[in-house]
DNA sequence: TGTGTTTGTTCGTACGCTTTACTAACAAAC
DNA sequence: GTTTGTTAGTAAAGCGTACGAACAAACACA
């Protein structure tokens, strides 16, 4: 540990401080962080001479004393691209500010193969960063499958990778910092900071699979090997199940994923809807229920399909999880769907940037 | 973060380099930390001046250039004092090594209520720190319950404790920093130092009750409420089961805890143990399926009587487990016997003050 | 006009680590 | 016995980082 690391977490400590509460005093920062007054305005210097603090002229003098010069993360100034591959049909890319507001979209059609994927999101993200009319703090990358903490992708069955180094390829493409990680680990940094969820959460990812991220602390977690989260093959309950694509019986993800619950809603009469969403509902809860005992989150988040997750389902989930936990421990556990809809990979890959470059989340 | 700040991480970062690889030469110490050899003389003439490191001797010169003078932790001139208070007869307490050996023993019967309970862990500890005839670093504490982050043991039914803030207690009367945590939390502690665990491992601490500990990127999970590791109450499998104390059916506590399993072995025919074992093995297998899913953690732990553990029921939770996670991902996934033995908890205590006191882990 | 408050900067100081340069102590080769 | 080369550890100087003291600027209020 040297001086300069020192530095570098003071710096992302006036960065964060700025990131959530907006433009404020250098006087401001110092009581905030701790750092005094000096110490902040050599770092807000240093900030404002690499461009990503501004001033942001004088605030309205309230009281006595000199009038203070607001200080505040050059928000307009930078743009962060982001990219979600987990989409069933769509490669999505969008520009997005440092606030995670989305100010620009674009999508491909998915392709498949390394090179084939690869060109294709080599070629989105350089259109938005064209796009972007301004300088791109760097490229966020949600995609499905297991990915390390250098960006390579393990395995991603459904676009035909093993082994890839994603983050190189689109770093040596677009000579741009570029951070990838699973789709559902980037949705729940989304959560954690744009939904206001809080540090220790599950976020539960329902799509063509079903998949999970993990806050713990506040932290990502990441797992033994990089597979954290990988919930969709466990196998829930001791009473059978619906047949899984892995040659399973009562997969987590042949009770919830998105085709095989449209295709046995489809298959029912209107009157036993709600009784196979409750089911559903109530495998995710069996599911849940020892990871809730084990990890103690207080908070369990829902994204996918609003119209299959948000009702019948949430609802059997949450019931299950208090029959199932003791209420001592485990009472204020809430289940709720996200508010960050369908973009939420594409924000948390804006908060994977926030985050690798700023060292603000 | 001040510069004082990135002294203390370094001076952990030598100590913790003794710790784990013994003694060694400045020069060495330089090498291994990639500090330079003027730091590392520093910091260890301040480490010496303190009483935590010690000169100790040259090494036999075995090749060109000036030999070296050894240092080393002091590890003869410092004890750490130990609690278990999870037995069902006993506290037990312990002086131990810096390397976790126990040199020293003594315990009394278990008490119950507030006021008692103090009254006896005080008087073990202070007859431990009398007869450990050295300075003693720290009192760590195993406790069952579930703790928070200042020791303050926030529920304990079986000692009748309920936001009871045993740390503060002990400090005053000893005058000696304490160190208190749940006992499953203390235990997996051990298996990392002392065990040769992995750096995301699960242990589960089969007693009384079930409870346990997680380790993730080797760092312990705490929880929002403190209550990370406490899964007994969690109900497993969807068909029924034995009834539990707390009233619900198929806890896995009712399934496992060494009261219920011994009875229902007690009353079953020779022919019939494997089988309960096994079946009670399946269901800590139910239980761990969907945490190894989620966590991805690599190594599953267990602690408690070999006779009852180790077997049938080890077997049944690892094949339980294989059939249930999938193997792409979960494949490794170990699960075996704790070498800590009885005193794992002990032992857990002292790692709680060595990383408390000296960073080191 | 003076007094008190607040902001932000300048100056000098303390601390921590590095680089550079040195001494001490040894082995190997001659 | 001398020279050469290597390794261990220390001393001095310099740089980066944060702090406290002191101050000027700008304002409210009496």
């Amino acid at each position: 540990m040297l001086p300069e690391h020192a530095r570098g977490h003071n710096r992302s400590l006036v960065l964060q401080t700025l990131f959530h509460q907006g433009a404020m005093s250098r006087a401001d920062l110092s009581r905030e962080t701790g750092l005094t007054r000096v110490t902040i305005s050599d770092l807000v210097g240093e900030l404002i001479a690499d461009g990503f603090v501004a001033e942001m002229g004088m605030r309205e003098a309230s009281g006595p004393g000199k009038p203070a010069m607001l200080v505040d993360l050059d928000r307009d100034g930078h743009r962060i691209v982001g990219l979600d591959l987990s989409g069933a049909d769509e490669f999505i890319g969008a520009i997005l500010t440092l606030d995670g507001d989305i100010v620009g979209r674009k999508s491909v059609a998915v392709a498949t193969g390394e090179g084939a994927v690869v060109e294709a999101v080599v070629s989105l993200a350089r259109d938005l960063v064209a796009d972007a009319h301004a300088p791109v703090l760097g490229i966020g990358v949600g995609t499905p499958g297991v990915v390390d903490e250098h960006g390579v992708i393990l395995t991603a069955p459904n676009l035909g990778w093993a082994g890839f180094d994603l983050e190189t390829a689109l770093r040596e493409a677009l000579d741009l910092p570029v951070l990838v990680a699973n789709d559902a680990n980037a949705a729940v940094l989304a959560e954690y900071t744009f939904g206001g969820a809080g540090d220790d959460v599950l976020l539960v990812k329902v799509g063509r699979g079903v998949g999970s991220g993990l806050l713990a602390s506040g932290q990502p977690m990441r797992g033994a090997h990089f597979a954290a989260g990988e919930v969709g093959h466990v196998t829930v309950g001791t009473d059978g199940g619906p047949v899984c694509v892995c040659g399973k019986v009562g997969c987590l993800e042949a009770w919830l994923a998105v085709p095989a619950l449209t295709a046995r809603l489809a298959a029912a009469s209107a009157d036993d809807r709600e009784g196979i969403l409750r089911d559903a509902g109530e495998r995710l809860g069996i599911a849940l229920a020892p990871i809730v005992g084990v990890l103690d989150v207080s908070e369990i988040v829902l994204s996918g399909p609003q119209e299959l997750l948000d009702g019948p389902l949430a609802e059997a989930t949450v019931e299950t999880l208090r029959a199932r936990t003791l209420a001592q421990f485990h009472d204020g556990v809430r289940v709720r769907m996200t508010e960050q809809g369908q973009d939420i990979v594409l924000r948390g890959a804006a908060v994977m940037v926030l985050s690798g470059q700023l060292g603000v989340s």
